[in-house]
DNA sequence: CGGAAGCACTCCCGGGAGGTGAGTGCCAAG
DNA sequence: CTTGGCACTCACCTCCCGGGAGTGCTTCCG
């Protein structure tokens, strides 16, 4: 099932053609067709030769007998191997990203407003997610009694992403303040896995003893003050409205459209497929193993990172027929200044 | 223009008759069909007869010469008021939205599940704004140094909605805390709008004399750390993907979804129709006003409430020929809901 | 005079029939 | 190995036609 790969450099550069003839008309391309726009004057008839051994390398296929090829999976996989060069973003796609990014300090807001810009820059679904990670180190935490067994809690991490949570829990005012200056002081600066690590090993082994703080803590940290739960992710979904001119199939559109709804899942996506360490774009093609409605869609995402730490992910959902080379570009761009921007306001 | 209501006992029931199966069959409906479904037992004639009388008074329309009738704008807003009598839910449905709405304090999330249940019970598109507004009353601010020029502000009201925002500011921790102290003890339980006021009285009061405390405060006035901007509505946009099945025309459905992506727009939307005082629910027939892509679409919604405090409001957004009774029970049962839960938590 | 029945007419819609064009595979010649 | 030629295959468009649903109007009846 491992195609073998197109050594020619004749296949390579029809193979190249005829995906990127497919991306911008979106119909099966003919030999005719790719016989007049090829540089070298190649016939018809020779070009199809060259087609059908694509065909049985698995590189294309054909909707029916009698129609044009069509760039399979592993034709677009091999295509984006191709165009690794980084082509340059127009001055309308510099400015417009400019434009809705500078002057936002809140991690939030600009995970907001970046699922926005991409979606807009790249005419189709744009992804952000903010994880409240575990690697994110704390800056903060605030407990507040809100009413009889509420209490508020917020947390603040150095890089100024805020989660609050609203908790029941029966501790005054007092021990709540208390707490909260322990937790501060022993921890300011920690990453948020450290500090329930140690956290949790100080409550076990006080346990005997009579301590009030660390009872506080306990039942603090029982009830998940500081946990990192799954729906503690931001999801910011844009541009679902794009899918709308990329898929036919009413059927197939509402089911990805529901998919898009559910955060669970792109989380789920997100985290699987750009968890990596590495700073490049990524661009997974074939997206129905995560995402069943997903079929025949790509992601094209990068983990949107301050200095070192790594916030969260921003990416571009599309159709197999998507400008690669243009998202790859803005992607790694929109992924550069969300590191340039964040930074030089810390 | 105004259409001569349509005063005869029979024309009413007619009127009512045709919308009804309108709304479940979605077609054009025809005299002979009525005639079949109808107590008494009319002739199609007689029906006829009756329904030109009705397309004149302008509640009915035809799509072309030989099509059955569609009942108008002004025929859903005569007969929604017809209906005004509450039915009861489904035991699915009230078990759904306990399921989905029970154990959570947080306005927030409870808001985001709130458009999530509206949506599912609906099979339409839930929505929920959540006002910080001016009418809230503060429980406490917070002020954090992240660092050079960063400053995290936190402002938690007293029904527990948090909003945080970082401001450029070069105020160190000190004066932070100081200026935090000051708003803590003089106006916690104030309305934000109250304080906001109130503060900026004392500041232009104490200007002259050299006030540390009053200088800190200015400064995170000027900047905004108390404003109520237009952006600080939280808006939850949940069920997009059930318009696909209820909209025909791509144009049109991509519009649409492009409008409810567009998060101001709901607000202006809600706040316009919605922002009254009155505890109902309230039915919005033709949206066209509003929202040029959203004609024939209506809006079913009320105030979200805890106690006399409004903290947003939650609607449903679907098609004329949506289920009115169902929806507008589910709209209000909800609305109480969300009173009574977040009540009781306090 | 209101309701019912009959009738001619309109118009949407679905299902062939036929023609067109793009594309293919294969074969034979250069 | 490339090219031209040729027969064949489909998808798609258009035109056409009949069925069906529905209407308005006219007439008849109690």
């Amino acid at each position: 099932m491992v195609p073998t790969g197109p050594i020619g450099h004749r296949e390579r550069e029809i193979l190249t053609a005829i995906v990127e003839t497919f991306i911008s008309t979106g119909e099966p391309v003919g030999s005719r067709a790719l016989s007049r726009s090829n540089r070298e004057g190649l016939s018809p008839a020779t070009i199809r030769n060259v087609m059908a051994d694509l065909s049985d390398a698995g590189y294309l296929d054909q909707p029916h007998t009698s129609a044009g090829r069509v760039p399979t999976t592993e034709a677009y996989r091999y295509y984006v191997e191709q165009i690794s060069g980084e082509a340059h973003l127009s001055r309308e796609d510099e400015h417009m990203i400019h434009d809705s990014l500078t002057g936002i300090t809140d991690v939030q807001e600009f995970m907001e407003r970046t699922s926005r810009v991409l979606s807009l820059v790249s005419k189709n679904v744009g992804v952000t997610v903010a994880v409240s990670g575990p690697k994110n180190d704390l800056e903060h935490v605030y407990f507040s009694r809100l009413s009889d067994q509420k209490v508020l809690v917020v947390v603040v991490t150095r890089s100024g992403l805020v989660r609050d949570r609203v908790l029941r829990l029966d501790l005054s005012q007092a021990d709540l303040d208390v707490a909260a200056r322990y937790i501060n002081e022993n921890f300011r600066g920690w990453t948020m896995d450290d500090m329930r690590a140690e956290l949790q090993h100080r409550i076990e082994q006080e346990r005997s003893e009579y301590d009030r703080v660390m009872q506080s803590l306990e039942q603090l940290y029982k009830q998940g003050a500081l946990a990192a739960e799954p729906g503690s992710e931001a999801v910011f979904v844009e541009g679902a409205s794009n899918l709308v001119a990329n898929e036919q199939d009413r059927q197939r559109l509402q089911e990805m459209l529901k998919t898009l709804e559910e955060k669970g899942k792109i989380v789920q996506l997100l985290s699987a497929y750009l968890d990596t360490k590495q700073e490049a774009v990524r661009v997974v093609i074939g997206l129905d193993a995560a995402l069943p409605s997903m079929s025949n869609f790509v992601l094209i995402g990068a983990p949107a990172r301050v200095g070192n730490e790594v916030m969260g992910s921003l990416a571009v959902i599309g159709p197999t027929r998507i400008d690669y080379q243009h998202t790859m570009t803005a992607v790694s761009y929109i992924a550069r200044l969300f590191d340039k921007i964040l930074n030089e306001s810390e």
